[in-house]
DNA sequence: ATGACCATGTATCATGGA
């Protein structure tokens, strides 16, 4: 099975060149994020046509996501439970939950499609609620993990973190920023500490995922690595492939993200005395 | 060529993105 995850940046701006891709790599299920559409805008027959179901997500312009699979998907699950909500100018627990989370189950895999809030300034309402939603989905994940060990797990998209210094083309760009301070690379950290690992890491430990469209970032290759798939023990054990489909960064109005992609291995037996590899 | 932002709706600017 070969699953992705991929920031569409407006799946209505993109339909073509996102089917098109799907088709011609092979993907059985996709996370999207950033759909940027309610439902009533969706395009679904696009998807359908190419034999790919579609869950999604949407409330608004902003955010929104999906997945689209030609496996069913079973136990869709829109929002975790404990997601905080934003709302610019509201404070106090009554804010609306904006659409940034969407669950599904596919060949008994559970997949989380994630867009974890942007932050924008340090100082901003936007970074307190930014550092609060991983922290509550990571407690969340903890959960799941401690309800249903073997279960394999994946939570992928825009995590709008890069954990190390080399996920950015230029740190000094970024210092007294978003998406490297020390809070925000802890919170990502503590995925790793509830037993998450990132599958696509240590098979391409080099190459970003997005590239800004201004200031020829990306033929000028000044990118970032802010898109990832953390996977249960369970779901890293299935994993056999890993790949940064770098080239849907190119051609005519593409996204600023590119999809990231893993294959696993539903067939393989797992027994006691099969080698660690890792 | 991979080339000097892009998408959306409130629309001829404001907002968000990272």
């Amino acid at each position: 099975m070969r699953v992705a995850t991929y920031n569409v940046n407006s799946v209505r701006a993109r339909v073509g060149r996102v089917v098109d891709w799907l088709v011609r790599e092979d993907i059985d299920v996709a996370g999207l994020q950033e759909i940027k559409c309610k439902p009533e805008q969706f395009p679904f027959d696009a998807f359908r046509e190419a034999g790919y179901e579609v869950e999604l997500h949407g409330l608004s312009q902003w955010n929104g996501v999906a997945f689209v699979s030609r496996l069913p998907m079973e136990d869709v699950e829109i929002t975790f439970p404990s997601q905080p909500g934003f709302a610019k100018g509201h404070d106090g627990p009554d804010q609306p939950k904006e659409a940034r989370a969407i669950g599904v189950t596919v060949e008994g895999v559970r997949l989380w499609s994630l867009y974890v809030p942007n932050g924008r300034e340090l100082d901003d309402p936007h970074y307190a609620y930014k550092l609060d939603w991983l922290a509550k989905l990571a407690a969340e994940t903890e959960g799941w993990l401690a309800e249903r060990p073997d279960q394999p797990l994946a939570l992928m998209g825009d995590w709008n973190v890069a954990p190390l210094d080399t996920d950015v083309w230029d740190l000094s760009v970024f210092e007294g920023h978003t998406h490297v301070s020390a809070p925000e690379r802890a919170a990502f950290t503590r995925f790793e500490e509830i037993g998450l690992t990132d599958v696509v890491r240590p098979r391409l430990p080099e190459g970003y995922t997005y590239w800004d469209y201004k200031q020829l970032r990306f033929p000028k290759n000044e990118g970032m690595r802010i898109d990832f798939i953390l996977g249960s023990a369970a779901f890293a054990d299935l994993v056999t492939a890993a790949a940064i489909h770098r080239d849907e960064r190119k051609g005519d109005a593409p996204s600023d993200h590119v999809p990231v992609v893993v294959d696993l291995d539903l067939e393989t037996e797992l027994d006691d005395d099969r080698p660690m590899i890792f």
